[in-house]
RNA sequence: GCCCGGGUGGCGGAAUGGCAGACGCGGUGGUCUCAAAAACCAUUGGGGUAACACCCGUGUGGGUUCGACUCCCACCCCGGGCACCA
């Protein structure tokens, strides 16, 4: 077969001459075209086999693909591949969030048009993503800036109008000055900046959409039959802020005279004989008709200032509580006690009525205010063991002792029983009542921006508010505007958007021109992917019903009060309207870690990233997935800096040897057949690998599945070296095959293209897993650990058979444990069954 | 301040009560080569020894246990989330 005799037997130039070497870009390409045409990945909506909807959060298309994009779609796409070689129908579909920001300050900035834009990265994203040979269903790509998507963003926006879940109101709402738009409170970060620019956000008050998210708080903290990370669920619930409690009324009598009822909401009205004084937020109404003119000046004053504070200046703990008198008084209505109301920052209007009653024994914040303002503390708590006095307190004492100072609620303890008593108490006086509340608010949902999908409604001088009649639907946005050198939205000056005619009147009219919020259209793209061509409506029912809920949704944890929030929300909203079955759009979640460059996730907003497509240019797709699940856990994400891409050359190293090691098994040998023992050991080998990757594979535990295929192969190779007789035997072909497919999620395109060198013609990806055989796995011979006391002193090598007493014998008559041991007796022997033996002197 | 994670060689990480450092990167020595690359073989936690023996070692300090990276208590550091919500 060569024509020269330099060519040593077994040597790499004899590999590429025989059998070619391993050139991923070759055979990735062809396998990628291969699986197009056969429609390997489509998912088809009749397969007899149980369904499993793989789905991942889609992506802003920036634009830019880095390797953070990849990490993610990898970790799923071998996941879906390995639900698929376990029988199931694996529907994994990707699209395009596509609406948003950057597009739209890309247009501002480089007078380039937004959908251009847009499109052109989606085509440019859809190319690298389709490198990583991924199972993406690309039947069913959604892209949410198309009108054939948003037509029924804005048809869905209309039946929560109908359902009365969509209302348009004035609001004090959050603004950002540099994105100038308003954003939901779930897009305000911890530091009162905007998750979008980082500007600071302030509050404005303005006319808005908003979604009636909290008509469903109490239902959004019910977890039905799913599976989520107890952390997630304890964002949302954080979030929720569900505060049971109750509303009391004062009293007050305003300067003119009037006399009125003033609620407050507390979570402890036991303590109502403990309040010294009332306060009100800056912004409450009755400011005004409380303070007197002597008062008036210093209270202008305050206020004027807190309206300046930002949010979060206002919300920082850290600073002294500052308060006015108004000079007014409130009647407790329990014990009719007239206290002094102030005005005070630390009470917020946005929640509970923005008025409270001041227990300062008992409140932390207001101990500090009254400390501050030098007013009284009484205790209605005291400590069973011992007295304390109010005026040594350092703080408020919270939830401990008995009742006192409060007539004949006295001697009861600190419980929810004696918050029961007190609630029924004011009830029957008819002061106020038992109350539930909410820190969500009703999510904002409406955009100063142009890049959005429209919102249907028309604004009539004689009618009002008017929805678009469903059969007008969709409101195009126009995609070739002229932005304003303000940067503010083009559609409220572009005449042929706005002026209309009214849908019931037939009077002119104006659109809306504000945007909805992109986490709407987000909200129920999952549905879409079911049933993504249906043009007379969003989705088919039945079509949902064959693939939802959702069975694994994978994305990141930063979506805990956003995304999955509000989706949550939506697919109740759809329930209750009939128009869904389930209640819960996604029953397992799994939050993949994030790559992060410099301590930061890695994203194009946020600086620095990495391309993939030079690492899958060099070491092939395949080596680039499995390097990346290489890195460590799934969930943990990695740094990435210069040593990390060093890790890829010890992947790519493996596929070669996996490569090489099935071009040696392809040789025919004239040898004897290997002995019995050395096919005991590769089968064992085989089947513990089995047990492991499977397992692994099943828990995202990817790297250590890795680790052990590495194992094998080394453990293959060694075999090998020792008896090339082996090739020929079926043992051997049982481990190479099991080798190809349990590295085949994580590296599709090598172990494709070996299946099909060892003879196979159809596709290993629809291949089942191979079976373990827990009998082959079996050790004959164990490692026994020898300790005294506790330090391992020795390693005996002994048949698995062995009982406890033989261990022991031989145990005890090995020279380093009988001098150990001497002429005394063992004080007790431990002995694990196949594994240690521990003699304690 | 509160609530979650996490802290292991030069590096990524493995081990969830039983041989700490699997697997891989990097390093060192070797084989092959005119040479280099690639590949392959050996070796690689620290101290110690001619070599063994032995000692130390999983953020820190205690504890439980025959035995602790693993469980318990206290603390330190890093990452994330929440934070005047009455």
């Amino acid at each position: 077969m060569t024509t020269e005799t330099e060519i040593k037997p077994g040597s790499e130039a004899e590999r590429t001459i025989e059998s070619g070497r391993y050139s991923p870009s070759d055979i990735e390409k062809k396998w990628q075209q291969v699986w197009e045409e056969t429609g390997l990945n489509h998912a088809d909506d009749n397969d007899p086999r149980p369904r499993f909807y793989n789905l991942v959060m889609f992506p802003y298309p920036s634009g830019d693909l880095h390797i953070g994009h990849w990490y993610n779609y990898t970790g799923v796409d071998v996941y879906g591949r390995f639900k698929r070689m376990n029988g199931f129908n694996v529907m994994q579909p990707l699209g395009f969030d596509a609406f948003g920001l950057p597009a739209e300050n890309a247009a501002i900035k480089r007078g380039v048009q937004a959908y251009k834009w847009t499109l052109s990265n989606i085509d440019k994203m859809r190319q690298q993503l389709k490198t990583m040979g991924g199972i993406w269903d690309w039947q069913r790509e959604v892209v949410t800036c198309l009108p054939d998507y948003y037509k029924w963003s804005e048809w869905l926006f209309l039946k929560l109008y109908e359902a009365g879940l969509a209302y348009r109101a004035k609001a004090p709402v959050n603004w950002c000055p540099s994105d100038q738009t308003v954003l939901a409170n779930e897009q305000v970060l911890v530091d009162g900046t905007c998750e979008r620019c980082g500007a600071v956000v302030i509050k404005r008050e303005l006319e808005q959409w908003f979604f009636k998210i909290t008509a469903y708080a109490d239902r959004l903290l019910e977890y039905k039959d799913i599976n989520w990370p107890e952390k997630t669920m304890l964002m949302q619930k954080n979030w929720i802020g569900r505060s049971e409690g109750a509303r009391v009324n004062f009293k007050v009598v305003t300067l003119g005279g009037e006399e009125i009822d003033v609620p407050v909401f507390t979570t402890r009205p036991d303590t109502l004989f403990g309040v010294t004084f009332f306060l009100l937020a800056p912004e409450h109404s009755l400011v005004e008709k409380l303070t007197t003119p002597a008062q008036k000046a210093a209270m202008d004053a305050y206020i004027a200032n807190a309206s300046t504070e930002t949010e979060y200046e206002r919300q920082n703990v850290e600073k002294t509580k500052t308060g006015v008198f108004t000079g007014s008084y409130a009647i407790n209505p329990i014990n009719d006690e007239k206290v002094p109301v102030w005005v005070t920052d630390y009470v917020l209007m946005g929640y509970g009525t923005g008025a409270v009653m001041g227990v300062p024994a008992h409140d932390q914040r207001d101990f500090e205010f009254a400390r501050t303002m030098g007013l009284p503390v009484r205790l209605v708590y005291q400590l069973d063991d011992r007295e304390i006095n109010s005026d040594e307190m350092t703080e408020a004492l919270v939830h401990e002792g008995h009742v006192v100072n409060s007539d004949q609620f006295n001697g009861l303890p600190d419980s929810q029983d004696t918050v029961q008593h007190f609630i029924k108490y004011i009830e029957q006086k008819g002061v106020g009542k038992a109350e539930v509340n909410y820190r969500l608010r009703d999510w904002l949902i409406s955009r100063q921006r142009y890049w959005g999908s429209p919102i249907p409604m028309i604004y009539c001088d004689t009618d009002g508010i008017v929805p678009v009649p469903e059969d007008q639907l969709p409101v195009i946005l126009p995609t070739e505007v002229n932005f304003r050198p303000d940067g503010l939205s083009p559609l409220q000056y572009l005449p042929e958007f706005v002026e209309t005619t009214c849908p019931k009147c037939g009077g002119p009219a104006r659109r809306e021109t504000d945007t909805l919020d992109t986490f709407m259209c987000s909200s129920w793209y999952f549905l879409r992917y079911c049933d993504p061509t249906n043009q007379n409506a969003a989705y088919d029912k039945a079509m949902v019903n064959r693939w939802m809920p959702v069975d694994q949704y994978t994305g990141g944890p930063e979506h805990a009060t956003l995304h999955l929030l509000y989706a949550r929300f939506f697919t109740k909203a759809l329930y209750d309207m009939g128009m869904l079955d389930f209640e819960e759009p996604f029953t397992s979640l799994f939050h993949q870690g994030m790559i992060r460059s410099e301590g930061k996730k890695m994203s194009k907003s946020r600086g620095k990233t990495v391309a993939p497509d030079a690492l899958v240019k060099q070491f092939g797709a395949d080596a680039v997935r499995s390097f990346l699940m290489f890195l460590g856990p799934f969930d943990q994400g990695a740094e990435w800096n210069d040593k990390t891409e060093q890790l890829l050359i010890g992947v790519s190293r493996f596929l070669n040897r996996v490569w090489n090691l099935v071009q040696d098994s392809q040789k025919a040998s004239s040898l004897v057949g290997p002995d019995e023992a050395t096919l005991k050991q590769l089968r064992r080998a085989t089947h513990k690998t089995i047990k492991k990757v499977v397992d692994d594979l099943g828990h995202w535990a990817f790297n250590t599945a890795l680790s052990s295929l590495m194992e094998l192969s080394n453990t293959m190779q060694e075999l090998a070296a020792k008896n090339p007789a082996i090739y020929t035997h079926s043992a051997w072909r049982e481990s190479i095959e099991t080798l190809l497919l349990l590295l085949a999620p994580l590296s599709p395109h090598i172990t494709e293209e070996l299946w099909h060198q060892i003879g196979h013609t159809e596709s290993i990806h629809n291949h089942s897993m191979p079976i373990f055989d827990p009998a082959l796995a079996v050790d004959e011979v164990v490692t026994i650990v020898v300790q005294i006391n506790g330090k391992v002193r020795e390693k005996l090598e002994l048949a698995a058979g062995m009982n406890e007493d033989e261990v022991k014998t031989v145990v005890l008559s090995t020279p380093k444990v009988a001098a150990a041991v001497g002429d005394g007796k063992p004080k007790k022997i431990i002995y694990v069954p196949g594994k240690l033996i521990n003699i304690v002197l």
